[in-house]
RNA sequence: CAGGUACAACAAGUUGAUGCUUGAACACCGUUCAAGAGGAAAGUCUGGGCUACCGUAAGACAGGGUUCCAUUUAACGAAUGGCCAUAGUAAUAUGAGGGAAAGUGCAACAGAAAAUAGACCGCCGUUUGAAAAAGCGGUGAGGGUGAAAAGGUGGUGUAAGAGACCACCAGUGUCUAUAGUAAUAUAGAUAGCUUGUAAACCCAACCCGGUAGCAAGAAACAGAUGGUUAGCGUCUUACAUUGCUACUGUUUCGCUAGAGUUGAUCUGUAAAGAUCAAAGUAGAUUAAUAUCACUAUAACAAAACCCGGCUUACCGUUGUACCUACUUU
């Protein structure tokens, strides 16, 4: 998936889409370099909570969103412009 | 009032919107209600419970651990109180703290000489010599070297010297008395007994089956294919036995009421113990316990089988007890 998908960067998240039909998954990851393990679980939470936001306008197919390691520092509203940021980028977005 | 010491406690709150895990009720597959991370959940350093394997049980040896004394505890390498040593004016803190007189070993460099002491300079005696000096012997008092030079000071003594002898002092061992459960302390007598190292081997006393860990392990259903005839560190004795066991997937159990928590009374200096009373479902498996907003900026840090300790990290704040100095009375 990692290197048949596409991927997009933005500064705190970094997210890789498979197009595919008829499946939706999704899966959340914070690496060790991001902090130790209450700012990992904060940092997937953050995630979810997020992606259920968009989930209804998005297209069929598996994401992967990665953390970076400015997540932490980085407030909701800013988040939020990244992630539609992403999402736009990569064409998953149903309405755009 | 200033500085300090010890111990203890808390570890955000609020409401609104949208959600998660578990349980219960209703209902009949969605509603309602309730509960939902820590003081260290962390490190994984230790003591146990529990589970499996090493056939079972007992013993010996080997091996490992502990180390001032007493007490506490299920147990411990932990805790409490005390002793000793060191630091601090003190409150207090720190501690790999048995034995060097059971034995063996080791002590770099420097230095003449380093543990059976040892003569380089010096000092003393004597022989040779006119003298300078040389030879032989004595001397550990003086010099210099070193982490350490074989107790210290003064005297007696002597050719010069020496615990060789004496007085006082420091330490050590032994004996006695007193205090203490004891470690030990104090006092007296006595032995001229006096380097360090046990984180060198070793000795003494006490203690210990080993390995793996809930991804342990147990059961059910389904599937497909096999493996081995044996074994704890070693040995001995007795008994028993031919069967034992592995793989994949799913589900259930293990799973949370426990050497537990809180409060009161009593016992104890304390750790802790006894009695009585009260409250009480976190239990997941990519893993719930939130996300956004507001107050004020808020640490370290996320349960994963369960308990006792230890260690390390830590925002902001509060309380109690005590010590020292100064001022006033």
């Amino acid at each position: 998936m990692y290197n048949k998908g596409k991927n997009a960067h933005s500064s705190s998240v970094v997210l890789f889409y498979l197009q595919a039909n008829g499946v939706k998954k999704v899966g959340f990851t914070a690496t060790k370099k991001v902090g130790n393990a209450v700012i990992r679980n904060r940092s997937k939470r953050r995630f979810r909570a997020l992606f259920s936001e968009y989930a209804s306008s998005l297209n069929d197919g598996t994401y992967i969103f990665v953390a970076k390691v400015t997540l932490k520092e980085t407030s909701y509203l800013s988040l939020k412009n990244d992630f539609k940021k992403v999402l736009t980028k990569i064409g998953a977005l149903r309405n755009a």
